[in-house]
DNA sequence: CGATGATTCAAACGTTCGTTTGAATCATCT
DNA sequence: AGATGATTCAAACGAACGTTTGAATCATCG
């Protein structure tokens, strides 16, 4: 048993950083076997001998790398409990304990970082069946920490409006970390010069911070639109 | 020239309608014609004689929600601007402008409208070249015409940063709207009850307006997060 | 009614897809 | 060196795709 030197692995890792490129840039469906193994330099049939099918490479393509990232997010937040001593967090405290993983990611070996950035932030709107299993999996454990430490620092939150903040504020983070692309579908404006991940991040903890902390919304009786908001 | 009387125009409803159900379900590309045309019950080489192409299809999808949508919210903010004569709105008042509309599509012969929604939520981040040029083109006149009346209304708020802000804002309907699917992917606790598209909007507003108003971020000397990289 | 043009239909076209196969190649060890 | 098992490779498989075709059907009007 050759197990592996570095032919074997050369070719898993060839073929995951080929298929993240093309997964983020055409996804899912439309990436064919055939242009990720003709990218990565390697046979068609590798693909199907080291992973066992498609579905099971975009499974590691995401686990490679969601895995680590979910990982920091939860060292982060622990070190900040930590040092807290039970007392509640700062928002900005907890939602760069969410952003700040994702820069480092970013910083990786360029462009890899970020091209599994767009890729994850798409990934939450791709209907392909396959993530259905994997995201809640990869993703339970912080929704549930950071949920925890929200609530201690906002205590006078709903349960319910709490969650469904969380909800929105996920959804920037994907939207933005899916990117530019689809930010110049509507930009007016070019966003000049140095909007790297760090200044992105950096505008983004703020807005966060703020729609979390907004009032709460009047406890409105169902009647709706047409009578306006109250309060 | 029958042109058409019933039949024509119906085909052509119904081809529309079940793509737009079948495309939301599973994606542009993950959708085909055979799926298409089945669950419209109508011959498979109908999709080509009315519409051309599969692509001028999803191209059609569009347009017929996506115009009416836009106009509607440029209409909304019309209304509004006419009647505060020069004075700035409200930041609410704005975001309600964009939100609104929504809410009318959601209460079309259900469940048509929220499908629709749905679609749209994940068009931004769908990698299919084909939005790339439909997107844009609705949108442009929107983006305009809303940055305009935030501008008035956050007159301390450079450009750049209120466009990045706009982008959140954007970012979080769309993954709003794509919805509860994704939802569900990271939710730990259950959503219960009367948690209709009114009360998700009404839940929404309060929020992005915080973020919109929020402190800007210190003028960060470009040192960032952990110490790390420069410039 | 017979002619005309719009619409439907079943069948087929050529491509591309994910996967499988069986032989060839390579690395490793006795 | 020869045997062994892991890995690569070219080739092929059947299935599904978007699109085209040409005849059948339908509505409309002189």
């Amino acid at each position: 048993m050759a197990e592996n030197r570095n032919q074997t692995t050369d070719t898993r890792q060839k073929i995951l950083c080929a298929a993240e490129s093309l997964f983020m840039q055409q996804g899912y469906v439309a990436t064919s076997l055939r242009g990720i193994t003709a990218m990565a330099g390697v046979n068609l049939a590798a693909v199907n001998y080291h992973f066992g099918s498609k579905e099971a490479l975009i499974r590691e393509v995401f686990e490679r790398r969601l895995g680590p990232l979910n990982a920091a997010r939860i060292a982060h937040l622990d070190k900040l409990e930590a040092a807290a001593r039970g007392r509640p967090l700062g928002i900005e405290q907890i939602i760069e304990a969410i952003v700040a993983p994702v820069l480092h990611v970013s910083k990786e070996p360029l462009p890899r970082g970020t091209i599994f950035l767009q890729l994850l932030g798409r990934a939450f709107s791709e209907p392909a069946d396959t993530l259905r299993d994997i995201l809640p999996a990869q993703y339970r454990e912080v929704v549930i920490r950071f949920k925890q430490a929200l609530t201690r620092s906002l205590p006078d939150m709903p349960d319910q409006e709490l969650t469904w903040r969380m909800h929105f504020m996920f959804g920037t983070l994907s939207y933005t970390m899916a990117g530019n692309d689809a930010l110049k579908l509507i930009a007016t404006c070019n966003l000049e010069d140095g909007d790297d991940a760090d200044a992105i991040m950096r505008r983004l903890i703020p807005f966060l911070a703020a729609g979390l902390r907004a009032p709460l919304p009047a406890l409105q009786i169902k009647r709706s639109l047409p009578g306006r908001r109250a309060a």
